[in-house]
DNA sequence: GCGCCTGGGTGCGGAACCGTACCGGAATTC
DNA sequence: GAATTCCGGTACGGTTCCGCACCCAGGCGC
């Protein structure tokens, strides 16, 4: 049974697993920030006008219909970034980034991260690679969305979540975890009852803390896991040199 | 009300749209092939084999459980590539891709495709934000798969078929429509009957032709437009030079 | 001409979720 | 400490879609 993600507490994994060379050459850019919950990162059809690097807290990345209807996508934290369009050589986001839970880590200003992308081709593989795991992840969701039974997906979406936050509990209101899945407040409250019921995790106000991780791993069907292990084939958690 | 995708026919617009200088660095490396229905491009967890740039024909992007459910994150024509795995500076393909309608276009070899996008910055960029309206469509797949209704699914995904098809009538059977939506074949039966009475569509055995376009936008509500829209910004359909 | 395979039409019972709504307790505000 | 807001538990009817199954028709091979 995979033990999902596991960046050292404290760093940024995306930053920290670069060479040396690399971090040399990034770390004096990145600015110290606080990531408050509900912060936007970035909003579709808008130019990115920061790339954030969280330490701690959880981002969302959210598709929005033209009718307003929204789902989450992908999901990220330590081992991540916001703002990927910028490495992928565009300007403007197609989805909409947010801290779900708040957090702390780096910002950069797109300029500059254009700048050291053009210097350094590992660099640019590194983040890359990234992005490939970030399309897997997102794939995964769309697989989920179209097959999942809610509890799979409810189960599949707090292992994400863990994996991130790197603590059994975690502050999570039904209301806003519907809005993510993209089902009712009142389905997920029967959602949790289950997993409860099973003894998975335990629920209180505003709260979810994981008791058994296998045992939701196993819940999630067979829909957590391959993103999680392409990230660490493509990403890795030890420093390469 | 949008038209659509409308790359040159005869071309594949992922090509087309590079400057004359890329377009002479990588046209001697690309070979002339068949892409018959089925044909596997790529499949997950293994290197890609060669990269294709189909000139006519779709090619679909399947993700798979590891309980082996599958459904349709992305599709492509004349307007993209399989094997995006290599822009990432990946090896490996973390979904499935293969042929759904022959055609035929071009092919590369993975080396040499890593070779030309050392060599041009601009080569590169082109096909990073291809690769970026690829994660749009992937999103609105998502979104589309948690909250849409068969009907809409259905008629989104015609039309996404029709963009790459520049033909009203297509050959595709219910069985194989509702493998790529995840849902039953029955439903899908129901759904073209919906879509036919409306007067959309006309359905006769393994095929279906496209009578209001229009009218299938409208019923695709508002899933059906924002990745076109990004892939017209990101891509675009003429040529720079 | 006959059989076979493929693709499509239809039906039925049941499960999963939706939209909506109401209520009660916990936390927050002043 | 009273009022208000937030959050979660529960219920009900209705819809959508599933799983399964059966049959029919067109087209092909022999």
């Amino acid at each position: 049974m995979r033990k999902g993600l596991s960046c050292p507490y404290g760093q940024n994994n995306l930053i920290y697993t670069l060479s040396s060379a690399d971090r040399a050459l990034i770390e004096p850019e990145l600015k110290p920030v606080k990531l408050p919950k509900g912060m936007m990162l970035e909003e579709p059809g808008k130019p990115v006008e920061l790339v954030y690097f969280p330490k701690t807290g959880v981002g969302s990345t959210v598709a929005v219909n033209r009718n307003d209807r929204r789902i989450e996508v992908g999901l990220f934290g330590c081992d991540g970034m916001s703002g990927t369009a910028i490495v992928m050589q565009s300007d403007h986001a197609s989805n909409e980034t947010f801290m779900q839970i708040a957090g702390d880590g780096f910002s950069i200003a797109p300029d500059t991260l254009r700048e050291l992308l053009d210097q350094s081709p590992t660099l640019r593989r590194h983040l890359l690679r990234y992005v490939q795991a970030m399309m897997s992840q997102i794939s995964q969701t769309a697989l989920s969305n179209g097959h999942g039974k809610l509890e799979e997906r409810l189960a599949r979406w707090l292992l994400m979540c863990h994996d991130r936050i790197r603590n059994d509990e975690m502050s999570l209101t039904h209301e806003f975890i519907s809005v993510m899945l993209g089902v009712r407040r009142a389905g997920v409250t029967v959602g949790t009852h289950m997993l409860e019921g099973k003894g998975l995790i335990r629920a209180n106000r505003g709260q979810i803390v994981v008791l058994d991780r296998a045992g939701l791993e196993n819940e999630a069907w067979k829909s957590y896991g391959a993103p999680e292990a392409d990230y660490e084939r493509l990403i890795g958690y030890d420093q390469p040199d």
